[in-house]
DNA sequence: TTCCTTAAGGTTTTT
DNA sequence: CCTTAAGGAA
């Protein structure tokens, strides 16, 4: 038992603890992953089949990082384990066990998109104002009933529900809930809260089913157990509740998932619900400078709502906390690039120590482009994921139909896309139809001569019959050949092929980078079954942050703060520090929310080992107009004592030509102006302007070398007329960048 | 039915 | 600024 050694008195204490309820509160960067890697390992060690553990992970990465690491320590035998998020566990037993509940193996699920389409049109169909039911909104509703168990019988019955909503102006709700339901039923699909719902009705009326898993988990463990919701909390219970070998394990300061229904009220039920739960608690931070455990603690203290928590640490003093201004979004971008530039070459650090952190993914664009003028090569992690782009569910929406014929949503995009005049009042017609005639939609569809007449039934018909041919084929043949039949089949490849501009191109290597994925899982000696139903079957589980390919190709990080959880980078940026940004207004309105954005920033700002970097702008482009900011209230909650408040403005831009990945340059079109013939020094930098007398020769990053002709003091801006090459600028003096090159 | 133009509205955060 | 919805013409 060697790995004890690694080991502090808290975490080994946990670690032995194997029987029985235990509850371990672990702080920021206190060696929560290593602790459950060896608990599982010493579970293994112990005798117990790795079959009959259980873990479940935030994301699925973490669980096959984790799997890795307890092979090094338990070898091959760690392949049996299950892990995984609860999504992904409890879809694959919903596949085996769905028959008892209504489902058939092969239930599709819903994204969120999916979910917001059907949504749209259930509003339609109930002659419903998605100004004021608007579908993000009833989602949220919905999802937030299903979080809490709550059916759309009991929504309806449910006086206290009926009431908010009618004061919220929105007395359908419940009406659109069951609408919603009904239709995903019959569409044989569920959606990601379904996943957990419907476990929980499968646990509560099938004991047999319930027994089969009790018996299998005898020892179940759950991460970032701060963030799971009343429907995950039961489903561990109900699953622990014979052997009593549950394990949580999570910090309550780092709770941020509460807008996804998660609910911290989870750790104060967990006492209660077992009396002889043994809590451990995991204070030494192993991961940051004194500084930055120090500065993030000062911040997380605001918070009134918290268990009491100490989080120290033995490490060096390290640096300060720095504080960047600029004065625009863009500038700030430019400011974190030139720092990272320089970090690096000082401390000689790989590009892939550094991450740069937000609040939203938008942000990211002003970053990416500064880098990309640095050369600073990088990785955007998040925003839109690669299974949400449109070409890729259009095409695998061909994929699913053909395993599925009652998956309405797939239906709808694929039967006139690529087009084959088959329109949307068509389609309006055949659903009326299908509802008239209590059929689904593929019934329809396949006896359309017999209601109908004329070009609309030919085309029907030719579609018809190539979805019957993309149905056997996914039957007989393998993923990827399946995959590659339906695509060029379909018409969806030539139709891609054929949009040669940017974005046209694009989509066609996303379209190729999917089949490639799909070869892969053929190949893959792991996948037992290598049908594209197999393949389609947890497709929808799964995010960027699962299929990080190149995290160790040596490119800065950048990401929102939600996904950055769990993870560490040696320097921290974390941007756009502004009001209404970080905290965002949406969360302004109770203490509840504002203390959820706190925490964000904590968890933030305990991400950083060696050097941490706050920045914001002054001003910054909303909605395509410039907003002017203020600092974030977050800032002046850190003890200035651990800050470093930098005065620096943003260093001038080389406007180097550079090459956009992937995107052509073409050339200028015929009658644009010359541009001046200037090549920007490799080291300008602006000078100091207030010694600038007229007659001097000065260097303009954009405008090239120009003379100064005279100066404008009279206003509160300081002016200089300078004749350049192609002629006689104003410029104002706090904003130019001039570099003086010779006195007169 | 499709395609083009114009208008409006939208930014949290994720399984 | 961006994307998506809606309206109108071929």
């Amino acid at each position: 038992m060697d790995y004890l050694q690694y080991l502090n008195e808290p975490q080994k204490e946990a670690v032995l603890h194997t029987d029985g309820p235990s509850m371990i509160i672990a702080g920021a960067g206190s060696g929560k992953t290593r602790v459950l890697t060896y608990r599982i390992a010493h579970l293994i060690q112990k005798g117990v089949d790795p079959f009959n553990i259980l873990s479940l992970t935030f994301t699925n990465k973490a669980a096959r990082e984790m799997r890795h690491r307890i092979e090094k320590v338990v070898g091959a035998d760690a392949k049996n384990l299950w892990m995984g998020t609860f999504h992904s566990v409890f879809a694959r037993i919903l596949r085996s066990e769905g028959s008892k509940i209504g489902y058939n193996s092969n239930f599709t699920i819903y994204d969120t998109d999916d979910s917001k389409t059907l949504i749209k049109q259930i509003l339609k169909e109930l002659f419903l104002d998605d100004k004021i039911y608007k579908p993000s909104t009833v989602l949220n509703r919905i999802s937030g009933a299903k979080n809490r168990l709550i059916s759309p019988q009991e929504y309806l019955n449910n006086p206290t529900i009926q009431s908010d909503d009618a004061s919220s102006m929105r007395p359908e709700l419940g009406k659109i809930y069951q609408a919603y339901q009904s239709r995903c039923f019959k569409a044989g699909a569920m959606d990601f809260d379904d996943l957990l719902f419907n476990t929980n009705v499968l646990f509560r009326d099938h004991p047999d089913a319930l027994n089969k898993y009790q018996d299998k988990f005898k020892y179940v463990m759950v991460d970032e157990f701060q963030d799971t919701n009343l429907s995950q909390y039961l489903i561990t219970k109900r699953l622990a509740a014979r052997n009593q070998n549950i394990c949580v394990v999570g910090d309550d300061a780092q709770s941020i998932y509460a807008f996804r229904g998660a609910d911290i009220q989870n750790i104060l039920n967990f006492e209660k619900d077992y009396p002889d739960l043994k809590i451990f608690k995991l204070e030494q931070n192993y991961r940051s400078t004194q500084t930055i455990v120090n500065a993030a603690n000062s911040v997380i203290s605001k918070n009134k709502a918290q268990l009491r928590k100490n989080v120290w640490t033995e490490n060096e003093e390290g640096n300060l906390v720095e504080v960047l201004k600029a004065g625009t979004d863009n500038e700030e971008g430019t400011l974190v690039a030139t720092a990272i530039f320089e970090d690096k070459m000082h401390q000689h650090l790989k590009n892939s120590d550094f991450a740069i952190l937000y609040r939203t993914n938008s942000q990211s664009r002003a970053m990416e482009e500064a880098l990309r003028r640095r050369n600073i090569p990088y990785k955007v992690i998040g925003g839109i994921s690669f299974y949400q782009r449109k070409e890729i569910k259009d095409l695998l929406s061909y994929f699913k139909y053909a395993i599925n014929q009652n998956d309405e949503q797939a239906l709808r995009r694929i039967i006139n896309y690529p087009k084959r005049g088959i329109g949307d009042s068509t389609v309006t017609k055949l659903m009326g139809f299908a509802e008239e005639q209590g059929a689904s939609l593929w019934d329809v569809i396949t006896h359309a001569n017999s209601f109908m007449a004329g070009r609309t039934v030919a085309a029907l018909e030719l579609f018809v019959e190539q979805m019957r041919a993309f149905i056997s084929i996914a039957e007989s043949k393998d993923a990827y050949e399946a995959a590659m039949d339906i695509a060029k089949a379909s018409g969806v490849m030539k139709d891609l092929y054929e949009d040669k501009t940017v974005e046209g191109l694009a989509r066609f290597e996303n379209v190729q980078e999917l089949l490639n994925a799909i070869k892969e899982f053929v190949d893959n000696p792991d996948s037992p079954d290598k049908s594209l139903a197999s393949f389609l079957q947890d497709v929808a589980l799964l995010t960027d942050a699962d299929a990080e390919k190149d995290m160790d190709h040596d490119k800065v990080q950048m990401m929102s703060i939600h996904q950055a959880k769990g993870l560490e980078f040696k320097n921290v940026y974390i941007v756009g520090l502004e009001e209404d940004l970080f905290p965002s207004q949406m969360m302004l309105s109770t203490r509840a929310d504002l203390e959820e954005e706190r925490r964000l920033f904590y968890v933030a700002l305990t991400r950083a080992e060696k050097k941490l970097t706050l920045t914001f702008a002054e001003t910054r482009y909303r909605f395509g107009r410039l907003k002017t900011c203020e600092p974030s209230r977050f800032l002046g909650e850190l003890d200035p004592k651990f800050l470093n408040i930098s005065r620096k403005t943003a260093p001038v831009e080389k406007p180097k030509v550079v090459v956009a990945p992937k995107v052509k340059q073409y050339a200028s079109p015929v009658g644009s102006k010359p541009k001046v013939n200037y090549v920007p020094s490799p080291d300008f930098k602006p000078s100091d302007t207030s010694l600038l007398e007229a007659g001097m020769k000065v260097e303009h990053p954009k405008f090239g070398f120009g003379i100064v002709k005279a100066l404008d003091i009279k206003g509160t801006d300081r002016k200089a007329i300078i004749e350049f090459t192609d002629g006689e600028k104003t410029l104002i003096l706090s904003f130019a960048k001039l570099k003086i090159h010779s006195s007169k």
